[in-house]
DNA sequence: ACGATATGTTAATAAAACTTGACATAAAGT
DNA sequence: ACTTTATGTCAAGTTTTATTAACATATCGT
């Protein structure tokens, strides 16, 4: 009833030089399904996990994953 | 082995009137020991909890919640 | 055409987040 | 002294997130 989460994480991995889910899930411990289960909106991330992705993009949590009330 | 996250949020009840866990637990529809175990750091919470809380604080998430890596 | 890589998706299982209910202590108000 | 409010903590149960493995299609380079 309350918001939902969208996320930026495809156009993110288009513009760190195309990088794969798989790679992007090597590089903060999750599988290439968990990363392709998040960027579809099947669930959201642990917040653990979204600060991860946030830090292998160089940018801030909230420019990943944005919440709409 | 990886970094961890820390919380200011007793610091931000106490700023917003001496909010208590059981308040801020039923503005964003979880329990009051969820608020305690989180605060506590026992573990952290559903992205979706980080959102909520930060919005009733009416700050940004990473304002909330800060990763050390 | 063939082999390699990237992604979509599903099913079964495991781990983490959250709930409910209980019992405890401490501080504040009356 | 008594009641109320706030918080700490624990155990058992449910829900959500994450894992693994499998099978699928599409694209790319040779």
């Amino acid at each position: 009833m309350s918001g939902h989460i969208k996320n930026n994480i495809r156009t993110l991995r288009f513009h760190a030089n195309e990088m794969s889910q798989a790679e992007l899930g090597a590089k903060i411990g999750v599988t290439r399904q968990t990363i392709a289960a998040i960027e579809s909106g099947k669930y959201s991330p642990s917040l653990e996990a979204a600060f991860k992705i946030s830090e292998i993009f160089g940018v801030n949590l909230t420019d990943v994953f944005e919440w709409q009330a």
